[in-house]
DNA sequence: GCAAATTGGTTACCAGAGGAACCAGTTTGC
DNA sequence: GCAAACTGGTTCCTCTGGTAACCAATTTGC
């Protein structure tokens, strides 16, 4: 039997934060280095090019992101007019978010490489152990959000 | 077979991400809310209480942490009274890191909790199923270190 | 044994993440 | 149809986390 373990290195919290911030860290690297993007801004991208034209609240929603990360990452790609905002007839509120044509290609080629980069960090494991990870990861988060909401 | 799979929710590494900040918030709530602890200030006590006196140059690789983050946990500890300097023969320039009493009675009350959350946080696992999923985590973890060093 | 390079630790500075307050536009209830 | 409540979005402010510059003590090379 295993004594009581009180290792730093074997608690489960620490070892998701410490692999997810390794992970982060090197996908964030790879995005800035080849289009300048941080990682809420490719978020943004990446449910636009998939999900088509959503407004802000939309993009809180697809991405659990802060609606504050949401509004500058937009803003951030309006400016670099890769994203275009279109007036919204049902709601003079908000606006329909729609990638540009440089918006489009831009995702084009950003996919192939998020692709390629997720399949180079998770290697390590076969396809079997990728489904079983995700599986895993996904019930984990449930457990977390259903555990004692933000107080 | 599967069409290309594009939709962010099905990447592993925004996975993991929300999955970590899910738990990572839960558990930080947690020690604030017990003991007025953040994490990094939790990781050193536990590293203290485990592995005994330490240098912040061993607090560094113990924890992973920057060492600018290691100074400031132990600078509050010291100044809550839960740690205390010693000064270091063998280098003047560093300090062994001991735990005061108050911080081993803090560490003693601390430590039930902590794995008591764990338990909690990944109950939705099986016991194997948390042993293959630190499996995982540390192969992961491996790959994205290896995988091109911080520029 | 002393100058140069290195290392432990500290400070100062800066970018990212989140919360609170706020504004404009919209819905609800009477 | 108008006041009250609400909602999408924006701005502001704070707090955390990380990098870079720095100091003091130590080690290295000659």
């Amino acid at each position: 039997m295993p004594a009581h373990q009180t290792r730093l290195t074997d608690f489960l919290p620490y070892l998701l934060s410490i692999t997810s911030n390794a992970v982060s860290d090197r996908i964030a690297d790879q995005y800035r280095a080849h289009f300048g993007l941080k990682i809420p801004e490719w978020r943004v991208m990446a449910v636009l090019g998939d999900l088509g034209d959503q407004t802000q609240r939309a993009l809180v929603a697809a991405t659990l992101m802060d609606k504050v990360a949401v509004n500058r990452a937009c803003k951030v790609l309006e400016d670099r007019g890769l994203l275009a905002r279109q007036p919204n007839a049902a709601d003079g509120r908000s606006h329909h978010l729609k990638l540009t044509a440089a918006g489009h290609a831009v995702y084009g080629a950003i996919m192939p490489i998020a692709l390629a980069m997720e399949a180079r960090m998770f290697s390590a494991l076969s396809a079997a152990e990728r489904g079983l990870f995700k599986d895993l990861l996904q019930r984990i988060r449930a457990q977390a959000e259903s555990t004692g909401t933000k107080l």
